[in-house]
DNA sequence: AAGTGGTCTAGACCACTTC
DNA sequence: AAGTGGTCTAGACCACTTT
């Protein structure tokens, strides 16, 4: 109990939602009629409204009033293991050469610029899991790639120091066939592995760096979810739903 | 221009975080502070914080203040192309079946419970570049059923109906090699393939269905971002910032 | 005790939509 | 013109953390 306001407003309105009271396209009562309702002031019941907005719920339309969105199950949350239960990576190489075509294009690289190569290798109980190529530009006294070899060079801190700096990431997911060396990395053939392939992006849009990670199917599944997430209040959330 | 006071002290506060100015850990300014040097309200400030915690760059701690957060992008936002661009869903087979053990142990079936099984091809210009699995626990009179089925055949609607009562789908992504049936219908060989597998929940937990989606080289690679997504007003938020 | 964020009030004016 | 959401104010009390 003694849950605040706004949130059981939230959850009563999620429940009417959620168990068909409130078809997809229905406009919710208006922020002053639940206002009323509930003897409350209008800012906290908009407070109710802008959580099921973010839970992507509900949407606001100025002029109009709430409406109920039918499922967005196009987006999903991708989350990795963090840390303890993923492995250990150990850095496996570090070398400054003239990247491939398409890394020189996803990065934007000048002619005849070098990238350093920074391969390392995901271990969990002894067993090779995945192999992680990063490519990132090289620029004389770059301060982005000394801290980019330190952190690789010291395998059991933080993974991926370049995202200290990274506004945004961007992500492409496919079934590819590893490059000799990290096929020599994994000990594997030439069967296609999961990739993901994540370009760091600045601020201003500038290219930090780009990384490949091949994942056998001894690393699992990769996982995601839609809609709610699983919260630590979830239980006193249907606690109240269910009065 | 004419962007709200509390847009433009969150874009402030996020490029002097992003810039390097504010490092993970730090406290930020506190509420009362920001309020008396834009001179306006706490409410205001408030809003800007809660924009910048949504985002994930900050954390509110009470009684301490506001804390500059690692970046996180052990998460990411995949998205799947919506409609138009994807092409168009053909329903290849509908049929009563007893269920794989596998299907039957992620829907929760008791003994000798019947699935239905939906078969559809995703096709793009006249090539198959997707085919999808779906189960549904069969039981007599369920309305679920029924509207999947009428979902199913009507190839041009909306493709995934079971969603509308899904409140939380969960998704597990590898690379597998697809049934025979899948094969014959996609016309290739016993390559693996990325495959999204995707249990749709109630709201109480029940299990709706579990739907497997298996991707061809041709659908092209999955796409995700973490950190800030790019919105429509990322224009005019970069003019406020760079004043 | 002082400062912080968390919740809430009872107003206000504006921009937008609908009638 | 009336109703809606969007923004904002100037207070208030509470729970929590630090000193």
């Amino acid at each position: 109990m003694s849950q605040a306001l706004y949130q059981r407003i939230a959850a009563a309105l999620r429940q009417r939602i959620l168990s068909g009271g409130h078809p997809a396209g229905d406009l919710l009562p208006s922020e002053n009629e639940l206002a009323g309702a509930y003897h409350t002031s209008r800012v906290t019941v908009r407070k109710a409204f802008n959580l099921l907005e973010a839970e992507g719920l509900i949407k606001a339309r100025q002029g109009k009033g709430y409406i109920v969105q039918p499922p967005r199950h196009s987006e999903y949350t991708l989350f990795f293991g963090s840390g303890e239960e993923l492995g250990h990576y150990r850095c496996e190489e570090v070398r400054l050469l003239p990247p491939d075509p398409d890394v020189s294009r996803a990065l934007n690289l000048h002619n005849g610029q070098l990238t350093v190569v920074i391969r390392r290798v995901l271990e969990r109980s002894g067993v090779s899991i995945a192999c992680d190529e990063k490519y990132i530009p090289y620029e004389r006294g770059s301060p982005t790639v000394e801290r980019e070899l330190n952190a690789a060079r010291q395998p059991e801190e933080r993974t991926d120091r370049t995202e200290e700096v990274s506004l945004r990431t961007e992500m492409t997911l496919r079934v590819a066939v590893p490059p000799p060396e990290v096929r020599k990395a994994l000990g594997c053939g030439k069967e296609g592995l999961l990739m993901t392939e994540r370009l760091f992006l600045a601020l201003g849009g500038k290219r930090l760096g780009l990384s490949r990670t091949y994942l056998t199917p001894d690393y699992g599944p990769l996982m995601a979810y839609a809609g709610l997430p699983v919260t630590e209040d979830s239980e006193e959330a249907k606690k109240n739903e269910s009065e």
